[in-house]
DNA sequence: AAACCCGTCAACCGCTTCCTG
DNA sequence: TCAGGAAGCGGTTGACGGGTT
């Protein structure tokens, strides 16, 4: 039998547990109790010290998956692809171990990349090297990773994130000068919560799909103990 | 315009490993 | 040394958006 069904875990499965993508309010309250914790916590009491109707799992999942300072978000470099790949021919499907080497990328992240891009990436160049064996296949190499680079669905408009931007999932995601309101009817200014943990920087670049942006952060809010802290992040210029 | 298909990725699930008493 | 609980890990799923027919 499953040794993970634990009594802690059924004592919160009786009560009626949420599922699915995490709301904007359920970040605020796993960041403000982690927070409140100076790193000393147990994903097993958390749900229920942070109010939240989660498994221990989730929440542990939540948090070093994307609200965990430091996690970059959005395209792969080549140079990180390149690690990927190599580091996959020595190590295989052991993600946690390549995360390990690329800083501010989770397992998840990278074991996602891999199936939808990098995967692909290797058949095709295998194929190429078996069509061409004399050529040289560094050629290919960097036209193959190259065009891994660019997004395939290019609009001006959109967030210099990853697409999850567009599903209703807004912690750790920048928009250009939005507010909430625009995207899902709340008043606040959009935020960027994973920025609750370490100290503001005035600004700091970020990687997006067009080049490295640098934010310029224009207000922050901190209610304390309810801790709902919103940054403004304004687009401050952007290299293409 | 609508239905369908496909790619992407956050989150879940179940198993393994680690830690502690 | 062992058992039980917590954390870690990797495979899989399902929701969603965009493209195609």
């Amino acid at each position: 039998m499953v040794k993970s069904t634990r009594s802690s875990v059924t004592s919160v499965m009786k009560t009626k547990l949420r599922k699915g993508a995490w709301s904007l309010e359920e970040d605020q309250k796993l960041i403000a109790y982690i927070h409140s914790r100076h790193g000393n916590w147990n994903w097993v009491v958390t749900p229920k010290a942070a109010g939240l109707l989660r498994t221990g799992k989730s929440c542990r999942l939540r948090w070093l998956n994307y609200l965990r300072p430091g996690i970059k978000h959005g395209n792969f470099s080549q140079e990180e692809d390149e690690t990927i790949i190599k580091l996959h021919q020595q190590l295989g499907n052991r993600w946690s171990t390549i995360a390990s080497r690329l800083p501010g990328r989770t397992d998840n992240e990278i074991k996602n990349h891999w199936h939808t891009h990098l995967k692909k990436y290797c058949l095709k160049k295998n194929n190429i090297l078996q069509e061409t064996e004399t050529d040289d296949p560094s050629e290919d190499d960097d036209l193959l990773l190259s065009n891994l680079q660019k997004p395939s669905n290019v609009n001006a408009n959109s967030s210099p994130s990853s697409s999850s931007s567009s599903r209703g999932d807004p912690a750790g995601e920048i928009y250009y000068n939005q507010t909430i309101e625009e995207n899902d009817g709340s008043s606040q200014t959009y935020v960027e919560l994973q920025r609750l943990w370490d100290p503001v920087p005035a600004s700091f670049p970020m990687e997006g799909l067009y080049g490295t942006t640098t934010y310029t952060l224009a207000s922050y809010y901190d209610a304390g103990d309810d801790v709902s802290a919103y940054l403004l992040m304004q687009q401050n210029e952007e290299s293409v």
